[in-house]
RNA sequence: GCGGGGGUAGCAAAGUCUGGUCAAAUGCGCAGGACUUAAGAUCCUGUCUCUUAGUGAGUUCGUGGGUUCGAAUCCCUCCCCCCGCACCA
């Protein structure tokens, strides 16, 4: 099959025919839904094409059941993302350019893509691109970009309406900054980094330990330490002998000029949150050791020792040692106390070394005093060396001293306390009484785009939208309950994302793409933070993209009318110089459309991006605009547990791909290969194994179309329309839930089935397959929306009806009327009693029977199973229900009743799900016993238990009949 | 740590909310058969174990308990896997 040539021949046609582009009609139930949009920084790849194959097949189902259907998408680009890759261009990277020219994009235009704009526009057109290659209809033409002029006069409004209602204030933030651009987000996707995407930042407590004066102004020892808590346990010091550490004069926030000792690396990122450091001096790590320092909490001079663990790019290079619950502390000491030489070579006192004992300071679960030198000793960990193990025992000991631990007498005011609680209660202490200070560091190396590093820096001012609100909070939760959340666990998951969604920081200094904060020019809105409220201005970009709209026009007026109806439309086109009536338009566009019924995207928008796209809804507009419903689907994986990824390569090219696998078969994989609520592994013997399946579709109703068929009725047709209507509705009420998988199987493989089942046995009812086929073809658009038009064009011909698009149909009626459990359980039994003589040929090894009776059950068990489903829906117990039947004239069978009755209530597959009655059952297997005599070439006679006595007889049971073959 | 999701037959994956037609859909794979000169494709049948002239029995849905006449489904224990955690749609 060609496939690309039908692929294009159809989006040509739908596009053609407006099928995207409604029209506003206040007669019309509506519909909107969006997909979160991309960030346009490079391709898309399978993994988008997945939920938005699932945001189009909602789409075209609501189209064909009666809604007005608005399907939108944009492009993020707010950020430094593309400003980063453009740059990357102007440079001429090596790998970007062969990565562009490999998708067959033109040097002319690479050339021109150096600029962010060219940039940003290519990758923008390429979307849109993809999405019409997939077969998506929607209204491109209201597609937006983040970073126009116009975008940015609705986001200046958001904000200004944000700070209306109080909800942006200024405070305090400790932010990832590269120390020449400013913040950047380091998060795993790595789009300001080019290093260190995973790292976290770690709360860590300096604790300064006094070490005489210099100059006049205290000296401290300053280490760094995750574990306040354990500070009654000091019993030395740690450095590197090698390491040259540097002495730091510094205003830490008591105000007071100190100077620290610590590592140069330290120096470098402290002066980012303390104000006022300079370097004064350097002192070598060998200079320090062997003296003392007075440790706080302790009350006592502790001595400096060397180890090999202190990297000076981790804290300050200086660490406090706890060897009670300190694994490589302990290790680290007993490294020292067994050997004189070693104490010697650092020029220690070995006496003193060996005098020096751990303090028991935590009891935890399972662990004594010592709980470092219980694991030292249980994972044979001997020395330093064994960095593995002292991490592992270090991971074990600070979890179930975290989790279970409490502290010891020796504790001070703490002593009692679980180790949870003393942690922060112990830390604010120590910065209290001035002996510590707070110090954010990141768990690991963390480089900028630029080259340059990345820094935890404070900003005192920084903007925030006050996500806190309690009120504010508690409104958007109880509102989830009016909201239609999809899948179901996102219910019980979004409420406490929302619930956890606390201040954010809102703006970055500094020269990003974006939006200017209204007030306060230095700042641009990030990323996250102007993509909330975004899908009602699709009511305002199509105005604007097509010319009728110019950005300055955005007035804080125009969109306080169009969106909150505030003021006239005569006063908003008097101050913006639009035409009254176009005012009007968008008011109403907004009024109709809004608002928004789905908004679909991955999983990692659950607690990122949907939680405050409610919130500002909830925020700034009325209820009646409220979202009404949010669809989360799960990940394309490229191979177990790795994400597809722009960044991390792996992705295959959107064009490329459609054409290998097909753009039908892939939708049908997506909607079928699982729910779209579990991560799926793009597997390519899969892929192909759906796009044989749309091929053989095809070859299928090219075959019912060359049968000849008859004008008579046949006695399958009453079973067809019975299932295959059961089959529509059970796939419309599956798609009504949005349950893709259970719609796709109904259409894909019970409705195939149905109709090769009809023609295998000899159903060919001319007009029944002319209403029906059309049917079945139709409920594929929505899937396999190219191969539903090809067939439909194909069999409109064929029985000369007018041409129609599928995508411009009704969804198929189901004849509620046609549905008749009893016939097509017939069906099933004429099979079954087929099935069971096969059976039975094979295992009494008869290859050509004489004859073929069927017996048809006694009538007394017809009777019985007609009672005992009654009373079923009264009593499940046994007693009762032997009891109840005693009682009525059923007893004179009294000793098969009671061998059937714990035999039934055991295995409830023995009742028959439908009962027919002994005369119709008789009748039906009557009326297909040429078709037996045919199949198996011999004699059948059908005949009753009553009728023929034979110990068979006795075994047939209604929709079970006796077989005896000779 | 905080928050959330999940473990189902050879594989993938429904079923779990609302307990009983669940030995468990569907697809793939595999086996046999039909068609074909042949292969492929397609179609039919089978695919937990045992048994049997079919409508029979047994053991299964991570582990171990419990509730119930009845549990893949409800409750508890334990084990294992995955994801998100903030200036990254």
């Amino acid at each position: 099959m060609e496939f690309k040539e039908i692929e294009s021949k159809w989006q040509k046609k739908w596009e053609d025919a407006k099928i995207g582009v409604p029209e506003r009609n206040e007669n019309k139930p509506k519909f909107f839904l969006i997909w979160a949009y991309a960030t346009v920084s490079g391709f898309q790849h399978t993994g988008h094409m997945r939920g938005y194959s699932y945001a189009d097949a909602i789409a075209r189902f609501k189209r064909m059941t009666g809604h007005n259907v608005l399907l939108c998408a944009g492009g993020h680009a707010t950020g430094n993302g593309a400003i980063a890759k453009a740059n990357k261009l102007a440079k001429k990277d090596a790998a970007m350019v062969e990565e562009l020219k490999s998708r067959g994009v033109t040097d002319e235009q690479i050339e021109k893509m150096s600029d962010v704009d060219e940039f940003i526009n290519f990758f923008a057109k390429n979307y849109v691109k993809d999405y019409q290659s997939f077969g998506f209809v929607g209204d491109w033409q209201r597609f937006m970009l983040t970073t126009t002029p116009d975008y940015n006069k609705f986001i200046e409004w958001q904000f200004k309406k944000l700070n209306e209602k109080e909800l942006i204030i200024q405070k305090p933030y400790f932010a990832n900054c590269c120390v020449v651009d400013g913040p950047v987000a380091v998060d795993p996707s790595e789009m300001d980094l080019s290093k260190g995407g995973t790292a976290e930042q770690t709360d860590c407590t300096l604790i300064k330990l006094d070490y005489g004066k210099e100059q006049g102004i205290s000296q401290y020892i300053v280490v760094a330490t995750l574990r306040p808590e354990t500070m009654y346990g000091q019993t030395n010091v740690w450095l590197d002998y090698d390491i040259e550490y540097v002495k730091i004069k510094i205003k830490p926030n008591n105000g007071k000029e100190e100077i620290w000792i610590a590592s140069s690396e330290f120096a470098d990122k402290i002066k980012y949150q303390i104000d006022e450091v300079k370097v004064i001096g350097k002192i070598k790590g060998s200079e320090l050791t062997g003296n003392y320092c007075y440790a706080p909490s302790v009350d006592r001079e502790i001595i400096i020792l060397p180890s090999k663990f202190c990297d000076p790019n981790i804290g300050t290079g200086i660490v406090t040692s706890v060897p009670s619950d300190a694994p490589a502390d302990y290790i680290g000491l007993h490294d020292l106390q067994v050997s004189e030489e070693l104490c010697k070579k650092y020029n220690l006192d070995f006496e003193a070394i060996k005098n020096i004992k751990p303090i028991p300071i935590i009891k935890s679960k399972g662990y004594g005093d010592f709980p470092a030198i219980e694991i030292c000793n249980r994972l044979g960990i001997k020395s330093q060396a064994d960095k593995e193990k002292l991490e592992e025992a270090k991971k074990e000991i600070y979890k179930i001293g975290f989790h279970t631990g409490v502290m010891h007498d020796n504790a001070g005011p703490f002593a009692g306390m679980k180790v949870t609680e003393a942690k922060d209660k112990m830390k604010e202490h120590l910065i209290q009484l001035g002996h510590a200070d707070k110090f954010i560091d990141l768990s690991e190396e963390v480089v900028c785009r630029c080259g340059n590093p990345v820094r935890v820096m404070r900003r005192d001012n920084a903007w925030f939208i006050k996500y806190s609100d309690e009120e504010w909070t508690q409104k958007s939760i109880k509102y989830l309950d009016e909201m239609e959340l999809y899948p179901d666990a996102m219910k019980e998951n979004f409420s406490s994302a929302v619930d956890w969604f606390s201040d954010r920081a809102c703006a970055r200094e500094g020269n990003w793409l974006g939006t200017k904060l209204p007030f306060d020019k230095n700042y641009t809105v990030e990323a996250i933070s102007d993509s909330t409220l975004y899908p009602i201005y699709y009511m305002v970009s199509k105005y604007v993209n097509e010319g009728l709209i110019k950005p300055e026009q955005l007035t804080e007026e125009f969109f306080d009318y169009v969106f909150l109806e505030r003021g006239t439309k005569e006063e908003v086109a008097n101050k913006t110089e639009l035409d009254v009536q176009l005012v009007d338009k968008v008011q109403k566009d907004v009024a109709y459309w809004y608002p928004l019924d789905i908004n679909l995207g991955g999983k990692e928008h659950r607690t990122v991006h949907f939680p405050p796209f409610l919130l500002n809804h909830t925020a700034l507009l009325p209820k009646k605009f409220w979202p009404k419903g949010i669809f989360v689907n799960f990940w394309v994986m490229q191979a177990p547990n790795q994400k597809l990824s722009k960044s991390k390569g792996g992705a295959q090219p959107i064009p490329g791909v459609s054409e290998k696998y097909s753009v039908d078969g892939m939708r049908l994989y997506y909607a079928n290969a699982a729910s779209p609520f579990a991560d799926i592994y793009f597997e390519e013997e899969s892929l192909l194994n759906y796009k044989a399946k749309i091929e053989k579709l095809n070859s299928f109703v090219d075959e019912i179309l060359s049968k000849e068929l008859s004008s008579s009725q046949g006695k399958m047709d009453a079973w067809f329309e019975s299932s295959f209507n059961s089959s529509l509705k059970r796939a419309k009420d599956a798609m009504e839930i949005n349950d893709f998988k259970t719609t796709s199987n109904e259409i894909y493989f019970n409705m195939n089935k149905l109709f090769t089942t009809y023609f295998a046995r000899e159903g060919n009812n001319k007009s029944l397959v002319q209403e029906y086929l059309p049917k079945w073809i139709q409920t594929m658009g929505l899937f396999t929306p190219h191969i539903a038009e090809e067939l439909n064009e194909k069999v409109n011909k064929f029985f000369e009806n007018k041409e129609t698009l599928v995508a411009n149909t009704s969804w198929p009626k189901v004849k509620e009327d046609k549905i008749n459990k009893e016939i097509e359980v017939s069906i099933e039994l004429i099979g079954e009693i087929k099935k069971d003589i096969k059976d039975i040929l094979v295992l009494a090894k008869i290859e050509s029977p004489n004859e073929i009776k069927i017996i048809i059950s006694p009538t007394w068990k017809y009777d019985f199973f007609k009672l005992f489903k009654e009373i079923l829906e009264e009593t499940q117990n046994p007693k009762d229900i032997i009891s109840k039947v005693m009682t009525t004239n059923l007893k004179q069978y009294s000793k098969d009743v009671m061998r059937l009755i714990p035999a039934c209530l055991k295995d409830r597959s023995k009742i028959p799900f439908v009962l027919l009655g002994d005369k119709k059952e008789e009748e039906l297997v009557n009326s297909f016993k040429e078709d037996i005599e045919q199949e198996f070439k011999c004699k059948v006679i059908v005949t009753t238990a009553k009728d023929f006595d034979h110990p068979k007889s006795g075994n047939a049971s209604p929709g079970k009949p006796a077989i005896l073959v000779e």
